[in-house]
DNA sequence: GCGTCCATCCGTGCTGACACCCATGTCGTC
DNA sequence: GACGACATGGGTGTCAGCACGGATGGACGC
């Protein structure tokens, strides 16, 4: 490719912007051309400009990071996502593979990880943190090894919408006279919902559904 | 004083020192002297050195930038002390104020926002946050008015233990057997928690949680 | 047409969450 | 020493969450 890496860079805090904004102009390979807030303004400046890579924060505001990351991936197939985040969790680095990110980086990282991400994200490359990191690398290579592939969790509609209603704090009773539906077949997709997900209760539901950007926290 | 102002600048991510030494070194009367990735090794670094103002990330490992700062303005009375955190909490503003600090900056504010409170801090000004943070300092200079004084909204050591826990999903027993106390006093901590904060359920307060930093999604 | 998936609904029973009442002992403060 | 804040414990009662069993009807594929 001729010219530099263009990257688009999307975090809700102005100072790590500016921190990752001065660390990637270092390297004369990389220039950051836009700059996000938030991941509705990430995906809009992404399909307005011209954009090889994004970097993108998994906490903020109106849409998420991995929110974001999905649209993205699935309308421009020729960019690369990486995502920067504080969560050393690995359900946030699952939800983000899946999410069609090619690289997982932590804010805890030292300065020329970053870069190497961004580098090995521009050859195909998955990149993941050294350190804690390993601990997911393993785990997802014994996933795979298993056949369990990315253990695909379908929700139906009606289900992800009572998921969401439930991670919201709503009672079965609230969400039944929303929908006007019984309280009882709530409660009986509620209990579907947790099986096919392998979560204990509402409680675990709303984190998954936190982590999985299906509402905000 | 002569000389630039001595930083001491902690935060438990790389990437964000590295943004706010790069923004602050730009200044020619502020010089980073020091970093530390968490609470204690600031403390450390602080007692060590000669530092004038130290930049306390809140939520770090090991001692997080409230204990640290209670522990610095006690010991180093000539100390400056400045929070930079991404929440825009007020628990945290007013703890942060209780423990020493002469400013409450966001992550989300400009550079010059940042340099500016740091300034203040070595005027002995307060600096709080434009913007998103008037909401504060009107809720304070209202609760002042109303003679509430700081008007202890502030969960209990115990009470932060127990709330965590619970965000994290563990049931009464399970909290009770982990702590060693009867499910009963943890049901009566989860209540008192629950009146204080304005919460409605456990579920609530795990978001709540969620967004004050407290535990992960 | 038959099977499968999905959405809808019901009953029963257990357990935990939560609200309300209560008391005890230990601090530190005034 | 009295008082308040805190942590500890108990009792009782209501209600929602969740598991388990069942049933119906509609859509869609083969």
């Amino acid at each position: 490719m001729s010219g530099p890496v263009r990257v688009l860079l999307a975090d809700d805090h102005t100072l790590v912007r500016r921190g990752v904004r001065l660390i990637l102009e270092a390297e004369p390979d990389l220039a950051v051309v836009a700059e996000a807030g938030d991941g509705a303004e990430a995906v809009e400046r992404a399909r307005a400009g011209d954009v090889d890579l994004a970097v993108l924060d998994i906490a903020m505001p109106r849409m998420t990071g991995l929110q974001a990351a999905r649209e993205l991936t699935r309308r421009l197939p020729g960019l690369r996502v990486l995502m920067l985040t504080m969560y050393d969790n690995e359900q946030y680095f699952f939800e983000a593979l899946k999410a069609g990110a090619c690289g997982y980086v932590l804010k805890s990282v030292a300065d020329r990880d970053l870069v190497a991400a961004c580098r090995a994200a521009m050859r195909d490359e998955a990149f993941v943190c050294p350190g804690a990191e390993r601990a997911l690398v393993r785990s997802w290579l014994e996933r795979l090894h298993r056949g369990d592939g990315l253990p695909e969790r379908a929700v139906t509609e009606r289900e992800e919408e009572i998921l969401k209603l439930v991670a919201e704090g709503h009672t079965s009773r609230e969400i039944a006279a929303l929908l006007f539906i019984s309280a009882k077949t709530v409660e009986r997709h509620r209990a579907n919902i947790l099986h096919k997900l392998g979560l204990r209760d509402r409680l675990e539901l709303t984190r998954y559904a936190i982590r999985a950007g299906l509402v905000d926290p």
